[in-house]
DNA sequence: TTCATAGTTTTCGTATACAAGACGGTTGAC
DNA sequence: GTCAACCGTCTTGTATACGAAAACTATGAA
C-alpha cells in the first residue's frame, strides 16, 4: 500500500532544502517578488550551489517561484486574480472528492471523518485557531483520501498546500469559524447519506466561500 | 499581456532537453519502467550530466518519471488503476470548465467552439483519425480557455497532455468517433444555452466514457 | 546445491571550476 | 546637462571531478 511512498523516505539533501525553502516562502520569510540568491542560500545551508539549484527546480515546477533565464529565481507574485482562480479550482476538486466519497466511503471512513469534524469543533470552541487550522487540514485530507482516487487525493493535497497561506488569513474574519464548522457538519451528513450531488455542492460552496473571504481580506489590505 | 510568457521564450538547454525527453516518453521511445541513463543521454545530446539531471527534475515533477535515490530515474509505470484515476479527475476538471464556460463564454467564444466542433465532424466524416485527433484537442483546449480561469486552463491542459497516449488508443474503437461527435454537439448546445449544470454533466460523462473505453482496450491487450 | 558475504563496479549526489550573458556605473560626446 | 555606449562585476548555466552508496558477481562454506 505504501510502497509508492517508501522510496521517497530516503530523501536527498536537495529535497530537504526544497522543503525548507517551500516552508519559508509559504510562511513569508521570502516576500513575493523577492529574489532567491543561490550563493547565499548555499552558504546558509552549508552546501554548494548544486543542491540549491535542484531545490529551485522543484519549487519552480510547483509554481512557487519563477525562473528567469540568466536573471535568477524570484518568489512568484501571485496576483489576487490568480489566487481566486486557484480557490475556484480547489472548490471543484473538493467537490469532486465529495462526490466520489459519498459513493465510496466506508462506515469506518465516515466515522473517521466525523471524528475529525468533532475535533475541529472542539478546537473552535476552545478558541484555539492554530489547533483548528490543523484539525481542519486533517478533515480535508481525510476527504481527499476517501475519494478513493489516489491521483485526485494527490492533486487536491498539492493545491491545498499551495493555498495554505491565503486560507489561513481568512480564518481571522469574524464569524467565519462557526460558519465553516456548520458547513463541515452538513458535508459529513451528505457523505454519510450517500448523497453525491449534495456533498459536491456543499463542498464547492464551502471552498468558494474561502475565495470570497480572501477577496474581502484583500480589499481591506493596504494596497501595494 | 504576454509578459508572463516572454522570459520563457529564451529557454535553457536543459529545458529543451526536458521537452524532448517528455515527447520521447509520451510517444513511446522509452517504455514504461525503462531506466533513463544520465551518462548515455548526456552523450546523445552532447551535453554534460548536469543539464540531463535538471531535465530529469522537471520530468519527475510532472510525474512522467520517478526518481529513486541512488537507483536512477525510471519512466513511470502507470498502472491501469492510476490511469483510470486520472481519467476520473480529467472528467471532473472538464466538467468544471464546462460549468464555468456556460456562464462566462461570450458569443464569440461559442462561435469559435462551434467552429471547432464542425472541424471535428469534418475530420470524422473524412475518416481522418489523425486530423480528428488534432481538432478534438483544439476543441477541448478552447473549452479550457473559455472557463475564464487561467489556472484551471493550465491544469486541465497539463492532465490532457498526460493522458494523450491513452486517449489516442481508444479512438480506434468501433463507433466511438461518432458517439464522441454527438457528445460534442450536446456540449456546445448546453454551453450556448448557458446551462452550467448540464454542460458539466455532459462533459463529465464525455470524459468518463474515455476512461471506460480505455478499460476496454486494456482488457483486450495481452497481459504483461 | 544453495546461501551468505565480501569485493568490485557502476552511477548517483555534491563540490568545484569555468564560460557566457545581464545589470550597473562611469565616461565621453553632442 | 543629458543620453548613449562601453567596460567591469556579478550571477547564472554548464562542465568536470570526486566521494559514497547500492547493486552485481564471485567465491567459499554449509
Amino acid at each position: 500500500m505504501k510502497s509508492d511512498i517508501d522510496p521517497l523516505e530516503q530523501r536527498s539533501r536537495s529535497d530537504q532544502i526544497a522543503q525548507t525553502l517551500e516552508d519559508q516562502i509559504l510562511t513569508g520569510r521570502f516576500a513575493p517578488g523577492a529574489r532567491l540568491d543561490e550563493a547565499s542560500l548555499a552558504e546558509e545551508h552549508n552546501v554548494s550551489r548544486t543542491p540549491i539549484r535542484e531545490a529551485f527546480h522543484r519549487l519552480a515546477q510547483s509554481g512557487l517561484v519563477v525562473q528567469q533565464p540568466r536573471r535568477g529565481v524570484f518568489v512568484r507574485v501571485s496576483s489576487p486574480v490568480e489566487i481566486l482562480e486557484m480557490f475556484e479550482v480547489m472548490a471543484e476538486l473538493e467537490a469532486a472528492c465529495g462526490r466520489l466519497a459519498a459513493r465510496r466511503a466506508t462506515d469506518a471512513d465516515i466515522a473517521e471523518l466525523r471524528q475529525a469534524e468533532i475535533e475541529c469543533r472542539a478546537a473552535c470552541d476552545a478558541g484555539d485557531i492554530d489547533l483548528y487550522y490543523l484539525k481542519n487540514g486533517i478533515f480535508h485530507h481525510l476527504l481527499y483520501a476517501q475519494s478513493g482516487n489516489g491521483y485526485l487525493e494527490q492533486e487536491a493535497s498539492r493545491l491545498h498546500r499551495r493555498l495554505k497561506p491565503y486560507r489561513r488569513m481568512q480564518l481571522f474574519l469574524r464569524g467565519r469559524l462557526q460558519q465553516s464548522m456548520d458547513e463541515h457538519a452538513a458535508i459529513v451528513g451528505a457523505i454519510s447519506a450517500g448523497d453525491a450531488t449534495q456533498a459536491a455542492a456543499l463542498l464547492r460552496d464551502h471552498v468558494a466561500v474561502q475565495g470570497e473571504k480572501f477577496h474581502h481580506v484583500m480589499s481591506h489590505l493596504p494596497k501595494t
